[in-house]
DNA sequence: TATAAAATCTATCTACTTGGTAGGGTTTTG
DNA sequence: CAAAACCCTACCAAGTAGATAGATTTTATA
């Protein structure tokens, strides 16, 4: 499941992406256009600049506005940057990767290799997934 | 990402279609050969019989045993069982739908539709691990 | 240069979930 | 009849999610 926050942050993104070039979104208008807490969706911003999916202007007529292709921000990556790792368990996980503290005997645990596969497809799916096929219905 | 319980159900699944057939484990054995702390693994044991996949036997050398084929067990009703929906939203899940909270304008909210292609490949990708597939590696 | 509007930063709060433990009770069977 | 197993209910500690609050900095412009 996604988080809030990961759900949010998409819907900002959208909200951003149909806006004509050039313009800047206020989060307040954000906020309001796409029916999200507003204090919630000031760190959220934050978190999508860090990632470097928006940019910001400060002081009056400030805003928000994106930086990167609405064809190239993926599912994937912003569950990444929110929800952490698309695989299943952290010893399936690419970017997030963790020994598994239960698995003794084996070097690998049985569930790693059939996670991957898993990890793999849905990875596949979620990258195809973008801002801007999200838009057109 | 699995909850430990999950991880642990799939594990102990493992440990049961391992056995020779007819073979009935008992809790303990099953805690130590798949290194489950043996209290946790007793509500999980619960939880598979309630799902119909494992059935016990009482009394002295009694135990637990599969009654579902290992060919026949996906890591998709695993999932379900302990960790509920597949799909990332609610509104995209079709055994545990529930409308967003948040969607004021649009009847569908914006992501539900990508959000469905991505729990329908889930799905596929998810109902081809069986424990049996795990087991041969 | 004062001011208003906006982003930014830091801290806090509450409720819920997770992972696990405790301690029995009940049933079966050698 | 008691050992061995299942079965049940409650509880707990730690962490996380989902926010909210208030102060500070930055900037445009009158």
């Amino acid at each position: 499941m996604l988080s809030h926050k990961a759900k949010y942050a998409l819907k900002a993104l959208l909200y951003l992406a149909e806006q004509d070039e050039n313009h800047i979104s206020k989060t307040i208008e954000i906020a309001e256009g796409a029916n999200i807490p507003k204090k919630f969706l000031e760190q959220i911003l934050l978190d999508l600049k860090r990632g470097r999916f928006v940019s910001s202007k400060q002081g009056k007529f400030g805003g928000y506005y994106l930086i990167k292709s609405k064809n190239d921000i993926t599912l994937a990556e912003i569950h990444r940057l929110f929800d952490g790792a698309i695989a299943l368990l952290p010893c399936a996980s690419l970017n997030f990767y963790e020994p598994c503290s239960d698995c003794k005997t084996e070097e690998e645990c049985s569930l790693r290799h059939g996670l991957m596969i898993i990890r793999n497809e849905t990875l596949k799916a979620m990258q195809n997934i973008t801002i801007a096929s999200l838009i057109k219905k």
